[in-house]
DNA sequence: GATGAATGAGGATTCATTCAT
DNA sequence: GATGAATGAATCCTCATTCAT
């Protein structure tokens, strides 16, 4: 049942008006008449390629910051320096972005119905990347982490200090440098992270 | 302003029903009508307690903060312990109210909008206590903070990483636990915190 | 069936807090507990005294800008300079009580429920007042207004004139000097009118 | 944008319910509910046409105002004929839509809130259409105004003498023919408004 | 007399979805 | 394929009024 190549460009349409618009405002918080006004089609049109509202999000993309992601692995140095490095890198994607939008992003994740919205993929997409980080070299000799390391934990907790840093910044409406106040103290909480965990030279 | 045993009563089933449907369906398939219903009273009653639907989730998700606050202060101990009590309480308060509310709750607090939300109060709560909980005994001797010690910046980490376990678990749907994963290591990141900052014997 | 001290007292609060807000916000507008809490009593309390809402207006008291009325009727000169005394008083009053307030009145002017508010009252004052002025010495000679004179419609079209310069002063947000613009013209408006009708030396 | 012939006759139903049943009872007593109900379509419907309900006065009140304008800008006549026209023509459609409709018009009119709604944009269309009318042809020779009249001044105090009929007939609840009393005199009004400016043959 | 808790009908508005054209 | 008119259930919220205490 292949598409005419018109209908393809509808169909992709839609699908980039919906993306862009749930990351914005959230699942609940975009109508289907949002989608097919931004997209300037009919609303009837959606149903053409959507079963249902809900069926959109299926379809909805994950990629993310892959590139940010690649270079703190290659990263030449140790373990506890490419995680910070990594980190930083995130704090000042998100200072880019600007607090009002990083809010959204929160609100977005915080929903509970929508079990893989582009946040949530965003989400999943950093921690796998602490766990190479932390992994992709594990057990390689000194400035790289033991095997028994709990990389998991270690992970969700420097994910937990990052998103805590995140989470404040929000709150407090901006008024906190999240580049320089939060950035200061990371270096710290990583290593007292990992520290433990590293082998020694 | 003090409410009626039976208006007390009912206040409660309202704020217990809420809870329960809240936690098992997530705040925005919960309607007003839902929680009266449970509740056994009428669609009007839930006003006469609640100024919106919204508000009941500020209730709910940080009833017991000032209880919480007063024993931290008074907690006996040093500051470092002092604030490891309050936060672990936290934990344990939101670890009570549920996943689904405590997202709901970060939601609203992430909305832009109102600039003096009871969501928003409740964070300044947090932030007061823990600025509390480190001056009240400051200067005192061993244990506790040094008079030039960064009290502002101390208390906004220590939120940070707070939010940070609040956030993840809230992001992790609750797979991971709260109360004892990061309990864990709040002990040791409060103490790298406040350590260089404390009188030592 | 007399009423207590402390009865008649929490039964005048009442009536003034009513009046006051129907006055500002019109009837539909102002709830019943909206007055109760203004006046400090319960919204049961509401219904000892009236047996419900629309009574409270009946109760109304109908008292307005008579002081100037009398004045103007008595002011020392022939009926168009009598008339003008009158409106450019009027004009102050407006100004002096302030865009808003006078935007509301004119709303609940508007409103057609209620055929006897404390608001129409004034405006039917007004009308009398214009008739009064222009009746009180009629016929008696010259700079008076013969006896066969439309007074009705005289007096009609002089409030016509009255409410123009107030509606678009309204309307204009007040960007509309009312009492310097609008008078200088309706000195001019009331001589074009009334002199057909007015006995001449 | 156009609207298929079927919308086109379903909007007009809606548009003609409204207007007959805000005639009988006033906005306030006339639900959303009733016009669809009477107009035989659904509840959902009306949004589809309306955003909200008081959307719908603003169209009924001064729906053919444009029509009128334009008519009255190429007239063939003096600048005072012109306004005149005009004039008489505005009052006529108010007659129409009826009092209860221009009342309820008048009192969106008056709500300070929005700076922008679609009553206060009739306002503005009714000052600039006088505006156009008088200038037109300004300075052209005999019958139209001079370089050096006040158009902006003359404007507001005809829309005001419009406004001060518009009103008064609200306020008597109709018991004064808009389109026979206001109109004899308004004919005057605008002579003597304009005379003093024009230029004689 | 006074209270304020409780009621529930009613109203405005939103929105996913259907369907005739 | 595409349109957009039409639907109507669902939702939040208001408020006049009643009544047990």
């Amino acid at each position: 049942m292949g598409l005419t190549k018109k209908a393809e460009r509808t169909r992709a349409k839609l699908l980039e008006s919906a993306k862009r618009l749930i990351g914005e405002r959230g699942f609940d918080k975009v109508s289907v008449e949002d989608i097919t006004r931004d997209s300037g089609v009919a609303k009837g049109t959606f149903y053409h390629y959507f079963k249902c509202k809900e069926d959109v999000v299926a379809e909805l993309s994950f990629q993310s910051c892959q590139a940010t992601t690649e270079k703190s692995i290659h990263y030449d140095g140790p373990v506890d320096e490419r995680c910070y490095y990594y980190m930083t890198a995130l704090c000042k994607d998100a200072a880019w972005a600007g607090v009002r939008l990083i809010r959204q992003w929160i609100r977005e994740t915080m929903e509970s119905e929508e079990e893989d919205s582009e946040a949530k993929a965003a989400l999943y997409n950093i921690y796998g990347a602490l766990m190479k980080i932390c992994t992709v070299r594990q057990g390689a000799g000194a400035g790289e982490l033991r095997e028994d390391a709990p990389v998991d934990t270690l992970a969700k907790l420097m994910m937990s200090h990052f998103f805590g840093a995140l989470t404040i910044w929000c709150m407090m409406n901006g008024s906190w440098n999240l580049t320089e106040q939060s950035v200061k103290y990371m270096e710290i909480d990583i290593k007292n992270l990992l520290e433990p965990y590293m082998i020694k030279k």
